[in-house]
DNA sequence: TTGTAAGCGTTATCAC
DNA sequence: GTGATAACGCTTACAA
């Protein structure tokens, strides 16, 4: 009842166990007549080979890690469509595990993948460098997307934030909007702390004299009704707010409204992520290619593997301004 | 420069490779000062048992396949978040394997799971019964979700879609509505035959003597809108348009908007889903608590692999009707 | 309590 | 060309 095995085939097929290796996997030294009859053994059988046993042997397992965080929305269902259709392409297949936070279950997950998997795919923007540093097996292959900077001597896939708030403030400013506030991710985030700096560079290049106003925030909708309640209430001169994602820029644009402001007449509102509310709602805000950095990350991760050339190189993927109502230009 | 194996722990401990293995796995017939030397060692060598060699040895890999069709949004993420939580807290890892047709592919990704998973679980709305019977290891443990009705030897977790369709006709009705019209699911769809089917019931029961009205759709947007068009040129007397799925709800109800419809006042509109969007257009539907029912297969399919009774049951999970502006009671 | 050795299902290195 | 057989890293009788 159990699954045949590579044994049953040979026996069937009367030949030994090494020809029948040989002649499923295609080797050259195999006579014709008993390269058929394994194939027609196998067949009769429903062989299929033990991946397991087959990577024990090899030393390969076929198979990546992908460890993430707790992603939501089309941000992690096309991230993980886009590394799916890499890995299966090249004949991987994909071991996710979610980590939320840097408990002992986050570490155990990372030890969960030895002996699995020939390669990871970290992304972990929440994560610090010391902790992966010392919970990943330290010569397992991996690929960080949007990891800590300090770890760099690692390959990396990251989203070229800096251009991306570049482009952004580049654009309101273009729209006669210099009076640019931001609204800031969660503290530890990478891809928050490089929004700030980003929005700081592009102030002093594009509004040199105005002083930049950032706003604590941590990606809920609810940070960005509050942001705008502070900018109400302390009378913030601005003609522009840019969210470090778009659920704190709808949370702010809903509240900017509610509260009798016009948007985008009297201030623009921008966001991060183009999800997909804000092309209803009509925010401007900056699209990411994620399917095609999740694609990209297992492909250099595969090459690694597979030999390629030393590559630890780190890999930024320009996100796309989309421009939509809420920072229509003034008159 | 490799890992360390459970040969190195036991020459830096003095044992045999058998100590070795008994104390790392708790075993009782063991000294405590060996286990302490064990332990010892395996920390000073960072050892972490090789998974694979484990799994070959055990007849267990402590993983769980998961072949899913193209999801999209929260669903996706919501989903594989409820089956990841279950998998890790028993001790499980989850593989991954996007599923996008019947081709030969299909059938590849399911058997590169062999010798990886102990068991499979197994989305497929859109496979026929045929395909996965045949491409299924037959040995192998599996739970579908939502899977075709005509596989019944096999334990299933199902949407309940009949008691949702009724639980939503069930309110049209009350709020003054009766000539309601179906958006359906693309054919082949084991969810859209289901809610066609519900429907047709429901109506029969809460709307007897009117004509139940079933619009063709793919769940997609354009075909919502294309059914409000429908609606509008051939005058189909309507006073609800109740949709297979959110985003055809969602075309709908802008295209007759747009048309100049007053909704709800004079048509009411539902959807299917509860994707966040609907939330923002106070589109009333119906919730699919999607983790859960991940999280439920997880659990299920762990409790027969690890030899619980027999089960084989159609589990039928309630979705929860959300009540929101487009479909106000008249008057 | 501990060690030796067989076995899990493969692949690869040898002889023949 | 083909068949024994030793790995791969682990668990687990069975002996001692």
């Amino acid at each position: 009842m159990a699954e045949a095995t590579i044994r049953d085939v040979a026996r069937r097929a009367q030949v030994s166990i090494a020809s029948v290796s040989r002649a499923l996997n295609g080797l050259g030294n195999v006579r014709q007549e008993t390269r058929e009859r394994v194939m027609a053994a196998a067949a009769e059988l429903g062989y299929v080979p033990h991946a397991g046993a087959r990577s024990l042997s090899l030393a390969r397992a076929h198979a990546v890690g992908v460890v993430l965080p707790d992603l939501h929305g089309e941000f992690f269902s096309e991230f993980v469509r886009g590394m799916d259709r890499e890995a299966s392409r090249r004949g991987y297949v994909l071991l996710l595990s979610n980590i939320h936070d840097e408990s002992e279950q986050a570490a155990n997950a990372l030890r969960a993948m030895r002996g699995r998997v020939d390669g990871l795919i970290v992304m972990a923007p929440h994560l610090s460098a010391g902790m992966l540093q010392s919970a990943l097996p330290p010569t397992l292959p991996s690929l960080f997307i949007n990891g800590p900077e300090e770890i760099d001597d690692r390959p990396t896939v990251r989203l070229d934030n800096v251009a991306a708030m570049e482009a952004m403030v580049a654009h309101l400013v273009a729209g006669g909007r210099k009076r640019i506030v931001h609204i800031a991710g969660p503290e530890g985030n990478v891809d928050a702390r490089e929004r700030v700096e980003g929005y700081r560079a592009a102030m002093a290049r594009h509004a040199p004299g105005i002083e930049p106003v950032v706003l604590a925030g941590d990606f809920s909708e609810e940070a960005g009704e509050a942001a705008a309640h502070a900018i109400r209430a302390n009378a913030i001169a601005c003609d522009a707010v840019f969210a470090a994602n778009d659920m704190m820029a709808i949370g702010c644009l809903q509240a900017l409204r509610n509260g009798g402001a016009d948007v985008p007449g009297e201030i623009a509102v921008a966001g991060f992520d183009d999800v997909p509310l804000a092309r209803y709602l009509g925010l401007t805000t900056v699209r990411v290619r994620i399917a095609e950095m999740g694609a990209r990350a297992i492909e250099r991760l595969i090459d690694i593997l597979e030999g390629g050339p030393a590559d630890q190189r780190a890999e930024r993927h320009d996100a796309e301004l989309v421009v939509r109502g809420t920072t229509a230009a003034r008159d």
